[in-house]
DNA sequence: CTCACTGTATTAGTTAACTAATACAATGAT
DNA sequence: ATCATTGTATTAGTTAACTAATACAGTGAG
């Protein structure tokens, strides 16, 4: 399946976002090797360009390496990828406060928001 | 002060978030008159041109109206603006949640992360 | 009437993102 | 040794977003 990919931000910051998000899920697990770049790039259904673009930029941060001939490989580092993924959550969680409270809604509210929408998709 | 703005995405697109956010708390009020298409322009420190397509994408949505030569206006109707409301604070929630969702985090972790950063930043 | 202010339209130029099509070098299996 | 596979580099072309600089038309106050 293509990946879930939006028209209105750069496609390569997508794709970081969405490797990054398969680590910190364990989908690709720690040490473990990525499939070649032509592969990962057919099935984004995006240009191997853009996907080595996505892929340098998570080599940069040191959360994949790569070994030159033999393929691109997730950090050994789990204290790394337990980081990325606190990152992460608080990113995502400080964002949202700061969306809701510009909305106009107290902490109170806010939490009942939360619980009324989980209520609603108890299902999933 | 200069707006809030993202690099990453297309600044129409946000500048439309924006206004429509100011709409939803009432610093626009209902029937109330904008300021005039170089000002905002100005005041986001942004080109008229990109201001024009953001307020000619907000009316097409119908949340403002333009009388031709004497300005901007927001809508009267009180329920759109409500129902716009509405509708950001679902995305938002629900977006938050299954970027959460995503990361492995059950619905009580969800709220326990939520309640935990809103107690680090009761200040605010 | 005149003039400042309103929204709108047009044309041109710049830049970044993305695609496309190759080419190269190192490795490892056969 | 050969050859397919790996990551990487290069060059070119397209498109959308943004800026820039104007020009136009309607309105309302003086």
């Amino acid at each position: 399946m293509p990946w879930e990919l939006d028209s209105d931000r750069p496609i390569y910051t997508q794709l970081m976002e969405q490797i990054e998000l398969k680590v910190c899920a364990g989908l690709y697990p720690p040490g473990g090797r990525l499939p070649p770049v032509r592969e990962l790039a057919r099935e984004a259904a995006v240009n191997p360009n853009t996907m080595q673009r996505a892929l340098a930029g998570l080599e940069e941060s040191g959360l994949l390496y790569t070994r030159r001939t033999s393929g691109r490989f997730v950090t050994e580092n789990q204290d790394m990828i337990r980081a990325v993924k606190s990152r992460l959550v608080r990113e995502h969680t400080r964002d949202f406060l700061n969306k809701m409270g510009r909305l106009g809604f107290t902490h109170p509210e806010i939490l009942e928001a939360v619980s009324s929408l989980m209520e609603e998709n108890k299902n999933e």
